[in-house]
This record gives C-alpha cells, structure tokens and sequence, in this order.
RNA sequence: CGGGAAGUGGCUCAAUUUGGUAGAGCACUCGGUUUGGGACCGAGUGGUUGCAGGUUCAAAUCCUGUCUUCCCGACCA
C-alpha cells in the first residue's frame, strides 16, 4: 500500500512534495522557468477555491473587475516604496511587435498602480465611496528560485483593491479580510493558520501595515497564506485621488488590498498529504466520492450507477471508476488524487448487504447498509472527515508551536525541531536582525492579542512590548 | 546570484570511465485470460540522447557555451 513513485514524507518533503504534484497530476513544469502548467486535477481544485472565496467576497458586497496586464513605466514609479521593493523581479516589455517602444511597460507583480490609476479619475465625491473591487488574474514576478504552486514565476490569484472616504472604514476592510481568509483556511481548506502583523521590515511595499496569515505545514516550516494590506492615503497621495467629503472639502482617499494565491493548492499538500499522496478536504475535493464496482457482475454495476446519480443528485461529486484496471489500481489512484470517500461495491458487499466506504483519511473501512439513507451517511462522514481534518492539523501546530525566553532557547529549539517559536520582542529592529542571523529563521508575524510569554526581549533582554511568531521560511 | 548534483522514448534508469549499429523495465496500442490492494501471456508503437557550437573517419560518450530541474546558501508579500 506503500506508494512505490512517492517518496515518503518523512524522509525527504521536498521530494515528496513535487512526488506529490506529479503523482497526482496537479501541476506539470514547461519549458519557460517557473511557469506551470496547471492540469484539471490542479485547476478544478483552485476553481473550488475560487467559488468559496468569489461567493463569500460577494456576499460583502465586493464586486468582480479586470484591470490591464501592462503598467507603464512611468506610472509604477510614482510610489516610490513600491517600486524599491517589486523592482528585482518585475518582467519588462521593450518591443511591440518589431518597434521598440518609447515607454516600457512592465508585467503586473501586482496591480495596486492601475487600480490608483483608474481611481483617480473616477472618484469625485464622497458618495462615490466606497468601491470594493476584486480581480481574479495572472501575475508574473521574476524570482530566481521557483518550486510549482509554492513559488512559481506566474500565479493565479485574487487580489481586492478597495477605496473608502474614511480612515476607520478602511482599517476595518482590511481586518475584515484577513478574518475572511482565516475562515477561508480553517473552515474550506481545513488549515488552522493565524493572523498576525508583519513586522515594519516584512511588511507590504507601500502599506501603513500588513496582516497576514501564517500556516504550519507538516514538516514544520511556515507558509504564508493571504495577506491584507493597510494602505492609509500613501497610494492616494502618490496618485492623488482625491474627493470632495461631505464638509465640501478636497480630501485624499483611504485605501486596502488583499489577496491570496494558487499557492493554496500547495498548503493543502503540505499541510493535510501522506505517503500515499494528496488528501483533500472535501469541501475542495472536485471529487468527493470516487465509487469502485469490483468485478464485472451487471447487478454490481447496476448499483455503483444508481448510487452514483443519487448521490450527484444530491450535491455531492462523485464518480464511477469503470476503466478495466484492477481494483488495486483503482485503490492506490484514488489515494493518490486524495477524493475523500471511496465506495467499494462486490460481491461479497452484496452478500451482507452493505456497502464498504473508504475514508481516505484516516484509512479507515466503514461497512453501511445498503438500505440506509446513503446520501445523509455520505454528507455526514463528509462533514466528519472535514473536521478531522482541521482537527489534525490543529493537533500538529500544537506540538510543533514552542516558546523562547532568550536567543539560547531559540537555538535549541532550532538545532533540533522546525516549528512556530514564540518569543518576545521589544521592537527594535537589529534584534529582529539578530534573530534573522539564525538560519533559515524569519519573524513571520506580531500576535496583537495574546498575553506575552515574557516581560524581556528575547533578543537584548530590554523591556518586551510585543509578541512574535517565528518561523521557517518556506 | 554563489556552491553542488542531474538532463538518454511519457516515467525510472543502462550504455559515458576506455568515442564505434541507443537498450531494459514501467506506461501506451492490439488480442486473450483476469478482477477485494498498483494482474498475467503474446504481439506491437514510440528516441536525430535538453539545446547550440566545436574536435573526430566516427560523438549519448570528449571540449565550449547555454537552458531546465533538484539540493544548500543569498534574495524574496
């Protein structure tokens, strides 16, 4: 049961993973670095996650738009902070067709400049406000290490823009979003990520303050999952949007962005996969039931069909394996591409008159009734899986979330085990430097309301003011 | 971008040391037998050896360059 064309996780992750993604049939490499091709098995997962996401930003009341691939130069320049820290990895265009342009423009990293840009002439009064805007695209940022879904060149993603009239209704878009994305990780992906600011140093080019959320993957290194951006009037400033408030005053408007990536699709692996392959949550599984009549019996297949249509009548995906492998096969494929629940259908099923299910899981064989209620059984071990899932990975930060009082303990902690470490911070920046020179460590986030561990700085011993999550970076 | 490893049918690898007709297993196609954990027998298809130059009578093999992938650093929403 041991899958012979996958590594196995605990010897080698990185392996694994991309083991992984090509056993699954996830992602394939193309001859251009760093831009993957995304297969339907790949695809239909973010296409899940798009739904979740696309209806509960809908439902806030944000509206879908598409914004230009090309930003022209002079444009990006005019926020300066933004410019400093996307120029190492933006990709330029010099020639249009066999011209050579007068002013190149550059491939989005991100598109905060054009949505500025079409603010600026678009918003006049207050009662224009707000507007909250999402894209879902491509972007392309030039990075010299790439690994599919994680860090690739080009990505998909959803990146929100929205512009208010006041100081207070923009902060709390941008607390609103990032709680958006924690139930997005915990309740749909089954990933219990938290939120946290990012340090002065790590925060978002041209943001007053960033949020993040930081996940834990398996093997203990830290992922960043969805970010949700501050963005005061700095933009509005560089860009001067400005509208007229209801004091009959000219007044620069107050902006955020958000976004989150198909690097999802690799939390998911990294965070929930086993030896085996993918396991999927079900409320992202594109398939949640895959039913395996074993044997060519007419009465057996008969019944696989009928129980598939009333399960798909029902709301939930399933289908039947009727390729002419053997069932062994058709066991380790389903394992390989995580479908949640497996039905298996034989004779010797008949002959007790029940039906075996498959949780992929954990494993675990269930027999059920063949007269019961198939579709309330299959949404409620659905629903169970899912939050065993969440369960388990909640269990695995747990024990890999551990505390430091001084820069000892950190190393310590770090010489032997990969995780979360907590410790304590007095906010000066070379202490944050100090801990950096640890390798492979980087501040990932500020807990804002949690009691601190300690009343010193890890790093200087001076008076702690804050609490930060440390981790490794992915 | 620095250090290391590797690129040979779709995949895993052999042949490279010592230059001399590119080979196996898996996968795929066809026929048959099978079917409760990746089945078996038989017959087939598929490769200008990552790419570009060079040396040579002759290059997968030697030389130069380049691209890609993986690992370790650096960098990095």
């Amino acid at each position: 049961m041991k899958n012979e064309k996958i590594t196995s996780r605990d010897i080698d992750f990185a392996k694994w993973y991309t083991d992984v993604v090509n056993a699954a049939k996830l992602a394939s490499y193309t001859s251009v670095k760093g831009c993957i091709a995304i297969l339907p098995n790949g695809y239909a997962i973010w296409e899940k996650m798009q739904n979740e996401l696309d209806k509960k930003f809908k439902e806030l009341g944000h509206v879908n738009v598409q914004m230009p691939l090309l930003i022209p130069e002079g444009l990006l320049n005019k926020e300066k902070e933004l410019v400093e820290g996307f120029a190492p990895e933006v990709a330029w265009v010099t020639m249009g067709g066999s011209k050579e342009l007068e002013e190149r423009l550059c491939i989005r990293p991100t598109s905060e400049t054009v949505f500025c840009d079409f603010y600026k002439n678009f918003i006049k009064s207050y009662k224009d406000l707000p507007l909250l805007y999402n894209q879902w695209c491509n972007v392309l940022r030039w990075e010299k290490e790439t690994r599919p879904f994680l860090r690739s060149r080009e990505f998909l993603w959803q990146e929100g823009h929205t512009i208010h009239s006041t100081k207070e209704e923009a902060e709390n878009e941008t607390k609103r979003m990032i709680e958006v994305y924690k139930w997005f990780h915990h309740e749909i992906l089954a990933i219990p990520s938290i939120i946290g600011l990012k340090t002065e140093k790590e925060k978002f080019a041209g943001a007053e303050y960033t949020y993040t959320n930081e996940a834990l993957m398996f093997n203990g290194v830290s992922l960043q999952c969805g970010t949700s951006h501050y963005f005061g009037q700095k933009f509005s400033k560089s860009y001067d949007i400005k509208f007229t408030n209801k004091n009959n005053k000219e007044e620069f408007a107050y902006q955020t962005s958000w976004g989150t990536t198909t690097r999802m699709i690799g939390a998911v692996i990294m965070v929930h996969g086993d030896d085996k392959g993918l396991v999927l949550p079900p409320k992202i599984a594109p398939k949640q039931v895959v039913i395996i009549p074993i044997g060519t019996d007419e009465r057996i297949i008969e019944l696989s069909k009928k129980i598939n249509d009333e399960l798909n009548d029902n709301n939930i995906t399933s289908y039947i394996d009727l390729s002419e492998k053997t069932p062994g096969y058709k066991f380790a494929e389903a394992e390989v591409n995580g479908i949640p629940i497996r039905i298996e259908i034989g004779s010797r099923d008949l002959e007790k008159n029940s039906l075996s299910f498959v949780r992929r899981d954990t494993s675990e064989k269930i027999m059920i009734n063949i007269n019961s209620n198939l579709v309330e059984c299959t949404k409620e071990l659905l629903q169970k899986i899912q939050k065993d899932m969440y369960k388990r990975a909640l269990k695995r930060r747990e024990e890999l979330t551990f505390e430091a009082k001084n820069i000892d303990e950190v190393k310590n902690i770090m010489s032997s085990k990969s995780g979360f470490i907590k410790a304590c911070w007095c906010g000066n920046e070379d202490c944050e430097l100090k801990m950096k020179e640890i390798k492979g460590l980087k501040s990932r986030c500020i807990l804002e309301n949690e009691k601190l561990i300690s009343d010193k700085c890890v790093v200087c011993g001076k008076p702690a003011k804050k609490l930060v999550v440390w981790g490794i970076q992915y």
